[in-house]
DNA sequence: TATTGTTATACTCTATAACTATA
DNA sequence: TATAGTTATAGAGTATAACAATA
């Protein structure tokens, strides 16, 4: 039931993060750099679950549209500084709007005190453990 | 929330499926075929969500495991009549006990009223539209 | 020598197209 | 000719290993 409900929604945000022109790993790195700006790709990566290696198509196209820094530390060259553009910030704020206002309108099949309480299983299962 | 909660539970999953080794696929069409017996591989496909070319080889291997059955239809010689062999229906019940184990596991964390509530809002959620 | 990022490569999963056999 | 199943091939997505730059 899990899967299927996961494979539901992410067919339903499918056509929104294709309306934006975003990928969902795209999607992943606005949201993690709208939470707080990072210093190494590597740590970009873990925080979202992805391999650092296929992170960098991503990044290489989200600096290309201005969605994103990507500069040298100047205190160790090696690392690269991210950061979200004002443009970034823009459209993860939209892509977020539409998918909420979808989630939305999928939970409107289920009764507000239910949908509370689901949403608090839901979280409290991922933190077991 | 939802993906994450999905790739825990199949990550709790895999190493019981691995235990008796058995793929995800080759679990799916065991329960499919233990819920009724299907005449023709195509059917079987699209029921468990699956391409009919990439259950072939999870058919080849039930089948040389003794774990279905799978003969020409006499009436119709193209299509393949598949079933399940008993200890097919054995291993089966024996992987699908492990996995509700783990679920009763998970879900001891969630309070019983919770539980239930919980487990109906995901079956509405999936059943809308 | 160790670490960050990058590139090249290989591997897994899946889908598409071509083929065989039956009808 | 049309359909069920099979095989061969190609395409994504992902991970592993080798490499370059910097410390």
């Amino acid at each position: 039931m899990v899967g299927r409900f996961g494979r539901r929604l992410i067919a339903m945000e499918e056509p929104i993060l294709a309306a934006h022109e975003i990928s969902m790993w795209a999607y992943a790195v606005l949201t993690a750099l709208r939470d707080r700006p990072m210093r190494t790709q590597a740590a970009l990566a873990s925080a979202i679950g992805a391999d650092k290696t296929r992170l960098i198509p991503v990044l290489d196209d989200l600096q290309r549209r201005g969605l994103i820094t990507r500069e040298p530390d100047p205190a160790d060259r090696r690392v690269r500084l991210l950061s979200l553009t004002s443009a970034g910030g823009k459209l993860h704020a939209a892509v977020q709007g539409d998918i909420r206002a979808a989630e939305e309108a999928l939970l409107a099949h289920v009764a507000p005190e239910d949908r509370a309480r689901f949403l608090a299983v839901l979280q409290a299962l991922n933190e077991v453990r």
